[in-house]
DNA sequence: GCTGAGCCTTCCCACGATGGGAAGGTCAAG
DNA sequence: CTTGACCTTCCCATCGTGGGAAGGCTCAGC
């Protein structure tokens, strides 16, 4: 199967397929004569693995240890499942930090006529000396993905 | 006052500070005869105004226009209001996409023993056909900065 | 056979926000 | 005059993804 046919199978761009082969996460596929990259059932199940883990946020470095420990019958479940707790605190941890970001901005919102008038809280927050969203002060969050999308 | 002082009294790196100039949300300050930028209290407040809507979780180019909006003594409170509703918005998708990715882990980990034994459902799920974490399939969301900070 | 569409290849560039670091100039205190 | 702390510009890296150029391959239809 053509790299284009994996893609559509696991649901991984071919870009994104040629990528994580070239950062290691992904066996180099046997290739034809021609030097087309040729894929096998086996390889689209990696692909689709990897797209999961990628929807559920990690990293395309704990992606390379979930995969090897996927593929490694005698791993031990605790592994797993550290890495996986690691995660879910950082995404927890993501979760405060915006949500109070949000709860600022309601509040700032709140208090903001939004006429023609120019006087506006929310420019005097951002403004002023004492600080206005982000949690403490600093913000704080280790990676837990982005991603953004056509709407 | 030099660069590195005007840093120390907005919070905003001095490399972050020659950034926002060279991406013209910050006016290009005067210069000493060899070449040093000298900034003003005026800029120091534009520099706290930038970090404060950095740290809410706004994207240089909506503060690009914040701080247009901040400087135009004509402005109309509806257009801040409006912008800010936006990031608020894009804020609650976020959240609750990490929500949906946190409550799918939580319910995986819930499952895992986490002992020495080979089997997880963790990886089952991922290895699986059906989607697991997150929301709907395909992951959505604008922007809402990342921010990785040591600890 | 030949042509064209639609694949495929590699390579480079871009995003957004930030930091690291090199190579060199400047300034103030000793 | 030296030393160290500052400043300058310039390039590179991060992370995950996409865009696009320039060129090669394949297959279907004529």
């Amino acid at each position: 199967m053509n790299i284009g046919e994996a893609a559509a199978a696991s649901g991984v761009s071919a870009k994104m397929v040629r990528h994580y082969e070239s950062i290691g996460l992904l066996r180099p596929p046997t290739r034809t004569a021609a030097g087309y990259r040729q894929y096998s059932e086996s390889d689209t199940r990696t692909l689709k693995f990897i797209r999961q883990a990628r929807d559920a946020g990690f990293g395309l470095e704990d992606i390379r240890q979930l995969v090897s420990l996927w593929q490694d019958a005698s791993r031990s479940a605790r592994e797993v499942k550290r890495l996986v707790e690691v995660h879910r605190s950082d995404i927890a941890d993501r979760i405060r930090e915006l949500q109070s970001i949000a709860d600022a901005l309601s509040h700032l919102l709140a208090h903001c006529h939004g006429d023609d008038r120019p006087d506006c809280p929310i420019l005097e927050a951002f403004g002023s000396d004492t600080p206005t969203a982000a949690a403490g002060g600093r913000p704080v969050s280790r990676a837990v993905n982005k991603r953004r999308v056509a709407r």
